[in-house]
DNA sequence: TATTGTTATACTCTATAACTATA
DNA sequence: TATAGTTATAGAGTATAACAATA
């Protein structure tokens, strides 16, 4: 009689596990980056999207371009814009050049915040500091070929 | 009379600006990561956390610890196991061991489910395959000391 | 007493669809 | 016609507080 299969893992075409290997250890990396980024959020009573959109204010950007960095739906731009404008850490603003645009940028308050945000997350990943100029090098290089940089929407 | 303050930048004690955009690379990392998680698993229905808990469940776990590793209160656990279990990817099981504990463990479906999400995510990671052996241990060696392994807590 | 899992609650994030005002 | 932003809605994630069962 015919003998069962022996007991073959797995179906899909079974990637190196050396890659598999170190896909979870990017899956960590990512994770414990964002249990650090949140955490320092949280110390503000910011949440992790808050903090995100705080942190990628370094210049006025329309709500638009922040659902796209953000890689959520525009509607909820609105939502989380509110609060921080409650909050008196962003200001929106009316775009001259496109009257349908509506510019977010960070008012003195919130540029603070986002400082003292970068301060103490530089300082959670301490591990960051004791690279050398080669480790940085090598580490750009590696980041940059396993995620390639994502081109924004060309600005009309 | 005294001139203004030329335009110093931040306060806090100023990190080296190489370390600084090094974490921006990170950050963008990270979100790169999540966001081809995000939609690998979304192609499936499932929300990020719920892709989440399927792939921590190599084993089965005591929900406490998935809140753990999840990084999240034990709370959200029943909830996010209750979705799933409605569509038969996850199952509850009594620990033996300490009746307070209910296990989660994957079902076949399950399985099957986490495999092809692990296989279709390495794909979206191309750039993975493309790195020879010297490069997987740089990067392995790199991570591994910018995000020290986080200790479970000890299983009592 | 301490821990595990659950429930109830309130808030935030999320996508979808429909709307307005501009372009 | 197409785009930017808003609103309404429903579902999912989130922490807090209180609870029952068990250790």
């Amino acid at each position: 009689m015919t003998r069962p299969a022996p007991h073959v893992p797995s179906a899909a075409p079974a990637p190196a596990p050396a890659s598999v290997q170190l896909m979870d250890q990017l899956a960590q990396a990512a994770a414990s980056y964002y249990r650090n980024f949140a955490a320092v959020a949280a110390g503000r009573g910011l949440t992790l999207m808050q903090g995100k959109m705080l942190s990628l204010l370094r210049q006025p950007m329309p709500m638009r371009t922040l659902a796209d960095l953000l890689a959520c739906d525009a509607s909820n731009v609105t939502g989380i814009v509110d609060r921080l404008e409650a909050r008196e850490l962003v200001r929106r603003e009316a775009d001259p050049a496109d009257r349908r645009v509506k510019l977010v940028l960070l008012t003195e308050s919130g540029q603070r915040t986002v400082e003292e945000i970068r301060a103490e997350l530089m300082s959670e990943l301490s591990g960051l500091e004791t690279l050398d100029e080669a480790d940085r090098h090598a580490l750009r290089r590696l980041l940059g070929q396993i995620f390639p940089a994502e081109h924004a929407r060309p600005p009309r």
